[in-house]
RNA sequence: GCCCGGGUGGCGGAAUGGUAGACGCCGGGGACUUAAAAUCCCCUCUCUUCGGGGGUGCGGGUUCGAGUCCCGCCCCGGGCACCA
């Protein structure tokens, strides 16, 4: 029988089980390679054909690597706490965990299915509580450091210095102001609350459930908040001399936003209150003519004036019941609403008073909620200004760096770029940057601003209503003058482990499910546990570490495996994930450096995006009004090139690709890719439809070509007698004939380079080259070829790999044998190919031996490419006017 | 609107500024076969008066030479979006 998939994959799988053929150890005696894809959320479906592109490409390179002599370190595991098992529970009563490790198994033996080279002994989970017990150990560092910004990193709390005024107060001043400085910290921060469902809505969630006609408001929940914002700075920082896609670097760097200006006190007019704003163009002072406040600001209460106070009430909450789509619609429109307190600020600048209004369109979450409003040079407030009727002053103008003698009419529109300062007392005639730094130095002496960096990264809400997560380690613990003080439940009592419940719905008043588990949460000492859990980030914000000693029973990893392991050499994984996890997992790690507990600044050295693999659905040519009509493969019969039509009605249909998912109806599962063709040709056609960072179709024709270069590949070392079993064919010791030697080395050459450079497909091809020409002269391949061409085989097609190496007579697993090295004395051929060209078009080609060297024999190669027919033709008699000769490539005459 | 990618045959895609279309799919022709499947070989951008001409989203430019570099557009994908 020929090439038999279904025979030789389970037998290599098993043997490399039983062989523990990748497990890693610690050898310092070998360099390390630490190649890790993002590990999976285990859904409910399963895998679909989009995930195994990563994972193949992670296994090709730990693969080379290892034949490459690299210590591999190569583990996968499950990002399996999330919302999917809990909503599950809620409906089928079926226990979160028993749904996870259902969804696990089946991922797993999904994932055994394609052969890839795991270390399996450090599988983890991050609902294991042996794992989150070090989940919750990393929370308690964070929540037991303070920020440091002289010496600019995280400390322990004990090291905080207590101001000698606080210590004066006593224990509870100084318990707050300690509470105040850890990195983890209470606060009223407003959440997405759904009266009907009792639930707190993720920002995605909202606009759901408000089309399925609940209520979401906007209301402040008592949440726990990690201080990302410490490390802003850092992390924009160290991201240079990371290799990340640049994409990634950007949306990282745009999240974190950083922007300087200056932060400005405006007096208020008949109140002792002070108002700060941030602004990127201070500039500008001279042309506030009003501010606007953020209708959640704290002192929009005070400063209201009584004749105002009705309207700026009903528009607080108005403001509260605008969900967020609402608000960014009308945004989209350029439509401002706000409302006059009857308050009035003076401009620092000049001492005019100015009215304060509040409007919606400024938010309390950036800078200081306030904003100095110059509706001549910005164009939100200059749409503000115009719908409201409020004056427009212009105190730019174009100067000799931006749009010089432009005409300017800021009645009519903002002029937000820079210029010359106009009208603006002592900085008249300044270049806008020269005026920036003026006023800026002039407010600092007033003592009325001073310079400033604001970043838009918001601290990090690190707490969910949630049963399924991890539990925080930490009580509030009664004290005698009726308060409560926030406490660690101590490291000994690692992990805090999720209550047993039978109920895993919120309570009515919105309180978390573990709150009704009152035995859980109530210790004989009057203390109560933490209801709250944590968000599904936390788990993969350092598994990565885990991997490294994952099954530590005293630590969450030793140093010394860290070390050596540390840092992640390639991480693979999807677009999604660009900016939260790696933003998450880049802060845990960096305040993990900061104490000490790890040794690089940061965790992924080299991060790629693997491109989406899109599936396909059909949608009708002429898409009538009403709802959107679309039909899958099973709905439509293919009746010619591209064309589609609807089985029953007969309906021209056109094919449309998206990304897979299960609610489009358009996924493939590797399941059945498997059944038919084998996982070999499975990985092969993953990695050969492009490059790994594109996106592409999942064409069903293509698997055809990559199962037919396996079969031929297999039958180049096998005979299939009709009547019998496979057999090795008798191969001749050697590399072959002379061409076949110099196919073979060219062959190293390119599969090796193109591996390095993560050019998948392209090595792909060189391979099939190689199995399609080796028997071009009639020579059997020989039997030290073969066996180098299945070293070069086996990162991509593993099982068929060993197969062969197995029918050449080795009894190991060819996972560790050295890989081959090219023999560049075969690279060079006899004769290589000139390129003649007349004025760039090419109009012949020479054959060169190659004892005429491209470098050195310079004069004697154009003499004969001047000699050659083409030049002949094409010159004729004319004269050349100049002749280019690229050693190697072509000679160009120019007439 | 802003920020990243990308646009090459019927399709997926190759191509350090130097022979555009490697490799594969689909399609066509042939060999083998009673036949089919499988396999093997050949052809397969386009026009052509068979000399050659044209062609990498569009329009310019740099260069002896541009898919590749520069400028201005168009279209597609992804991300962000009232961030002061």
């Amino acid at each position: 029988m020929p090439y038999d998939h279904a025979k030789i994959e389970p037998r290599w799988q098993a043997f490399w089980a039983e062989h523990e053929t990748f497990k890693a150890e610690v050898d310092l005696a070998k360099p390390k390679y630490y190649v890790l894809d993002m590990f999976p959320y285990p859904s409910g479906s399963g895998l679909h054909v989009g995930h195994p592109e990563g994972y193949t490409a992670t296994d090709i390179v730990a693969r080379y690597k290892r034949m490459r002599g690299f210590n591999v370190l190569h583990p996968m595991g499950w990002d399996s706490f999330g919302l999917p098992a809990e909503r599950y529970a809620m409906k089928t009563g079926t226990h979160p965990r028993e749904r996870t490790y259902e969804c696990i198994d089946n991922f797993k033996r999904q994932l055994a299915m394609l052969g890839f080279s795991y270390d399996w002994s450090r599988e983890i989970a991050t609902t294991d509580p042996e794992y989150y017990k070090w989940t919750q150990w990393i929370f308690l560092q964070i929540w037991g450091s303070w920020y440091d910004e002289e010496q600019g990193r995280a400390r322990p709390i004990r090291e905080l210095p207590i101001p000698a005024e606080v210590e004066a107060e006593g224990d509870g001043a100084v318990r707050a102001y300690r509470d105040a400085h850890r990195l983890a910290y209470l606060h009223e921060a407003p959440v997405n609350w759904c009266p009907d469902l009792r639930v707190v809505l993720a920002n995605e969630e909202v606009a759901e459930q408000v089309e399925a006609g609940h209520e979401v408001i906007r209301v402040p929940m008592r949440q726990w908040m990690l201080k990302i914002t410490k490390y802003a700075q850092r992390l924009i920082d160290d991201l240079d001399d990371l290799d990340w896609p640049t994409s990634v670097l950007e949306m990282q760097r745009h999240w974190i936003g950083r922007s300087e200006g200056a932060e400005v006190v405006f007096e208020l007019a008949n109140h002792d209150e002070q108002l700060r704003v941030f602004t990127t163009r201070p500039d500008t002072l001279f042309g506030a003519t009003y501010m606007v406040l953020a209708p959640e600001h704290p002192l929009v209460g005070q400063i209201t004036v009584d004749a105002q106070r009705e309207a700026v009430n009903a528009y607080v909450e108005a403001t509260a019941h605008r969900t967020e789509r609402d608000r960014q619609a009308a945004a989209a429109e350029g439509q401002k609403t706000g409302v006059f307190t009857g308050a009035h600020a003076i401009n620092p600048v000049n001492d005019q008073p100015i009215p304060i209004w509040i409007a919606d369109y400024v938010l309390m979450g950036y800078g200081t909620g306030a904003i100095m409003a110059v509706p001549g040079h910005d164009v939100r407030d200059h749409a503000f200004a115009t719908t409201m009727g409020l004056p427009i002053v212009q105190v730019v103008a174009p100067g000799p760096e931006a749009n010089d003698g432009a005409a300017v009419n800021v009645e009519e529109a903002a002029y937000s770029e820079l210029g010359v300062a106009i009208n603006s007392g002592l900085i008249d005639g300044l270049a806008s940057d020269d005026a920036k730094a003026k006023i800026t130095a002039w407010l600092a002496e007033q003592g009325k601003g001073e310079a400033r960096v604001n970043y838009k990264l918001r601290d990090w809400l690190f707490s969910r209503q949630r049963y399924w997560g991890e539990p925080f380690p930490l009580v509030h613990k009664p004290l005698p003058d009726g308060g409560a003080e926030v406490a660690s439940v101590g490291v000994d009592a690692l992990p805090v482990e999720l209550p047993e419940v039978d109920d895993f719905n919120p309570s009515d008043s919105g309180e978390p499910p573990l709150a009704k588990a009152t035995a859980w949460v109530e210790l004989p000492d009057g203390s109560r546990r933490e209801t709250n859990t944590m968000p599904q980030w936390a788990g993969s914000c350092w598994y990565y570490l885990r991997f490294c000693d994952p099954r530590n029973a005293d630590a969450p990893w030793s140093s010394e495996a860290e070390n050596y392991w540390m840092p992640v050499d390639l991480y693979i994984g999807g677009a999604e994930h660009a900016v939260l996890h790696l933003l998450y997992a880049r802060f845990w790690h960096k305040v993990l450096f900061d104490l000490g507990h790890v040794s690089t600044r940061e965790p992924f050295q080299k991060l790629i995006n693997q491109g989406m693999v899109l599936g396909a659905t059909y949608v009708p040519e002429t898409q009538a009004e009403g709802p959107k009509r679309i039909f899958v493969a099973d709905d439509i019969e293919e009746i010619g090139e591209g064309q589609y039509v609807h089985k029953d009605t007969r309906e021209p249909l056109t094919i449309q690709w998206d990304k897979m998912s299960k609610s489009r109806g358009n996924v493939v599962n590797p399941d059945d890719v498997i059944a038919q063709y084998g996982a070999d040709t499975m990985r092969l056609y993953e990695m050969f439809m492009g490059p790994l960072e594109a996106s592409a179709p999942w064409q069903p024709e293509g698997v055809n070509g990559c199962a037919r270069f396996l079969a031929r590949a297999y039958r180049l070392l096998f005979d299939s007698p009709k009547d019998g079993d496979d057999r090795p064919r008798e191969l001749a010791a050697g590399e072959g004939s002379e061409r076949q030697r110099r196919l073979l080395h060219r062959t190293i050459a390119e599969v090796s380079e193109r591996i390095e450079r993560m050019s998948f497909n392209t090595a792909i091809s060189s391979l099939m080259v190689f199995v399609r020409d080796i028997e071009k002269d009639d020579e059997r391949i020989g039997r030290d070829a073969a066996a180098r061409f299945s070293q070069l085989l086996a990162p991509f097609a593993p099982h068929l790999a060993e197969e062969l190496w197995r029918a050449l007579g080795h009894s190991e697993s060819l996972t560790y044998e050295p890989w081959p090295e090219a023999d560049p004395a075969l690279l060079v051929e006899d004769t290589w190919t000139l390129v003649v060209q007349v004025n760039g078009k090419k109009r012949g080609e020479l054959e060169i031996p190659s004892s005429l060297d491209p470098k050195q024999a310079k004069d004697a190669i154009v003499e004969q490419a001047m000699a050659s027919e083409a030049v002949a033709r094409f010159v004729g008699d004319k004269t050349p006017k100049r002749v280019i000769y690229v050693p190697g490539r072509l000679v160009n005459v120019v007439v």
